[in-house]
DNA sequence: GTTATTACGCTACTGTAGTAGCGAAAAGGA
DNA sequence: TCCTTTTCGCTACTACAGTAGCGTAATAAC
């Protein structure tokens, strides 16, 4: 792919410029502040010209947030408690760097500005929740594998349910950072692969031993 | 509250009229083709009689949306594992109800739609983020009772972290409907309450007795 | 009654996302 | 060199959220 094009080659640099000019209003003045017509003019560029890179504002907010992310790999250290927490900090690590952006720092922060608004594009658009739904499914089957493999090592149950265990843990996250506001940090990513290793129901049984 | 007021009373058929025509086309055409312009038409209502009500469209979505639900209840059968279930089911309903909003039955669903759009507005909102909060407040104080009299008839752990358990449900439920795509079902809340309760430790050791 | 107060409808306005159409510039292919 | 294709900048436009100001209607307090 990516062949020798016909007409006129695009300019690395327009990308470059308006990207840069965007991610600055995104990270300084939130999702509602980041205009179309300013980044325009910033960047010292047509608004149609960027518009032929990303069709709505949506996906231009979509593309800033992306390039801020770090690579999603999984570390397996062979102990699944300490590599699912690992795990659970660097997703937690993502959304409280999109949590904080555009607000001042003094100011009471549950909101999740700029994760809620990324959210709402993937259901805006398609092509945006499709994007979405595969660096999901990507990251999902990392993590499969990492329960996969210790499972077999006999440190999870056998009859283990790792879909559930992976929604249960993200999904734990996602929810306080987007419904209720609550803080996700080192220590609740601990609580959290905790409880969901140790279950809720009580074992606690005198042993049977004639 | 609601003494009798100075001037000239509200028509209450006007917020019925309103509310009536906004649920009309925020269900049938989703978030974006709910038009303020054109609920203020359809109303017979000048656009400024409207916003007297909700301050911005996001507002009125909401207040679209609460007239929806139902009753937050929780039953406790003394069986903790039905009422979660039970407990996931209504969640999953009101989630189910909304998404399906605005699109053609025939299509394949996977959109948070309205979901997505009403997080959104909580972020971008103060007040409407503190309603949700509230919401989320009195939903969680009432299953956490729930958890707690089945923690005192021995059915869960004495040092559970309800807390958490609570996170894991609801935020599986919240996760698939907004991230993931994935459908929340009567069987998957099963399955979610199967693998919260049961964790995902190995138990099995051979007993040890002498 | 009169007055103060609030609701309502109306028109006109701003700001922003997104589009249409045009001419000029920069490339490849003939 | 000439033709085609694509980019880029420009101007002008639509659609929609939200606001300002005004005249008028409906109510309570006096």
């Amino acid at each position: 792919m990516n062949q020798a094009r016909r007409g006129r080659p695009r300019d690395a640099q327009v990308d470059e410029r308006i990207l840069r000019t965007a991610a600055g209003l995104l990270l300084e003045r939130g999702y509602p502040g980041l205009s179309i017509d300013e980044v325009a003019e910033r960047a010292g560029v047509a608004k149609t010209t960027l518009y032929r890179r990303w069709p709505t504002k949506d996906h231009l907010a979509v593309a800033v947030v992306a390039r801020l992310q770090d690579d999603d790999r999984i570390d397996d250290t062979g102990d699944i408690r300490r590599d699912l927490t690992g795990y659970m900090e660097k997703i937690a690590d993502a959304l409280n760097r999109m949590r904080s952006a555009g607000r001042p720092a003094d100011r009471d922060d549950r909101s999740a500005g700029v994760v809620a608004e990324l959210v709402a594009a993937g259901a805006r658009h398609d092509d945006i929740g499709e994007m979405g739904r595969q660096v999901y499914a990507r990251r999902n089957a990392l993590a499969l594998g990492l329960i996969e493999r210790a499972r077999l090592r006999g440190e999870l149950r056998a009859d283990l349910d790792a879909a559930v265990l992976l929604d249960q843990l993200a999904g734990a996250l996602y929810y306080r950072v987007l419904v209720t506001g609550a803080p996700v940090d080192r220590a609740y990513a601990e609580r959290l692969v905790a409880g969901a290793l140790d279950g809720a129901l009580n074992r606690k049984e005198p042993p049977t031993c004639p």
